[in-house]
DNA sequence: AATTGTGAAACACTTCACAGCC
DNA sequence: GGCTGTGAAGTGTTTCACAATT
């Protein structure tokens, strides 16, 4: 369960400000306005001005924010000021993907390790990471002081691998199967259904301009 | 933009609900109360009458809900009583990946078509599925009549296709590229940020049990 | 003059609680 | 007795509007 008195949502909405403020900063622009910021995230400007509020006083009145200073506190706040491993379960198709396009990026949150139960993808590769049997789930996860997990195993097999993660001490995780996991309301998790977006997307494509409401028919 | 009284976020929810009634249905279950579609979702019991109850009254008082009348209006109301085709942009390895992913799954929403601007992956084939030139993405949408464009293209590809998406007669996005894409405020985008995902877990990450707050340091 | 930081107002969404119906 | 459907209350989030500051 998250904290207290900031927004879920606001805490969705720091990683934006801060790959705009990255982009800022190499195009050496120094200090930016909420507005700017506003221009380039797409949230408006008071918005982003209360959500850099819930953690302290940043900007300078008159003038904006420096990028250098903003960047250094959301790293800060996010936990991002040193890098955070994380723990990919499954090595399909998607897991595969997504380890490729987080250590594409040298990215802040970096996958370590991947783990794997199908005897043909263990002891393959991706990129430079191992693809380990699940049975060392628990001793890798333990070792390196993992707390972030992705878990992109099918359905059948999520809840094993989250109950086993949130037991070796993962406190977060980010859920690409089809499935509401069961874990201790403590443990943050943030689910990605591929097919729920398409079916909900499906809903607008449905919607004509002109609107006209359902109801019963 | 979406549509008048329903919330937006009760249509993400619909999916949700029609797949566990789906589960259900394939066990032969006929009838469901709320608190067991709660039970198996984790939403209210509350909040699933409330949003049943936008589209109409769909259950019997004292009874529940028949899964079959259930997942027949909520098919409507998610304008998946037809096929709804889709195309993606972009065959790099998230891409193929969501193609994959999505054509295992005998999917109601089905991706019809794959544009990629690279030679080395024009002619070749996800599956049964052509990757085409980005170049025949207007006549191909136009065709086959597709609203839903599913964009996985670097980020600075991404709104040139998005524009051209539009113009085609694309209505929803599901845009997977790390940009705020600026479209017609009709046409409905959903965003999916990997790195954004990742970095706003890690702030989850941090946040230890005995909670402390941050302020200013 | 420009721009932040922030209470207050507005809006959005969820939960409560119970009447209505089977 | 059990369960839906729904106004009303409660909670969460965004926007407004302006005083404070440079």
């Amino acid at each position: 369960m998250p904290d207290s008195k900031v927004p879920n949502v606001a805490i969705k909405r720091l990683p934006v400000y801060l790959r705009v403020l990255e982009d800022l900063n190499k195009a050496d622009v120094s200090v930016v306005s909420s507005v700017e910021m506003a221009r380039r995230t797409g949230f408006s400007s008071e918005q982003i001005r209360k959500d850099l509020a819930y953690f302290g006083a940043f900007g300078t009145r008159g003038v904006g924010y420096s990028t250098d200073v903003l960047i250094e506190r959301l790293r800060r706040i996010l936990g991002l000021n040193r890098q955070v491993p994380a723990v990919l379960v499954g090595a399909g198709n998607l897991g595969r993907a997504l380890a490729r396009y987080n250590l594409e990026r040298h990215a802040d949150v970096r996958i370590v390790v991947i783990f794997d139960n199908d005897p043909l993808k263990i002891g393959t590769r991706v990129r430079d990471l191992d693809v380990k049997p699940v049975s060392d789930l628990e001793r890798e996860v333990v070792r390196r002081k993992v707390r972030m997990g992705i878990i992109a195993v099918p359905a059948a097999a999520a809840q094993e691998m989250a109950t086993r993660l949130v037991k070796s001490g993962v406190r977060a995780l980010l859920n690409f199967a089809p499935l509401n996991l069961r874990v201790d309301p403590e443990i943050y998790v943030q689910n990605i259904d591929l097919s729920i977006e398409l079916q909900s997307l499906a809903y607008y494509t449905s919607q004509v301009p002109g609107d006209r409401d359902f109801d019963d028919r």
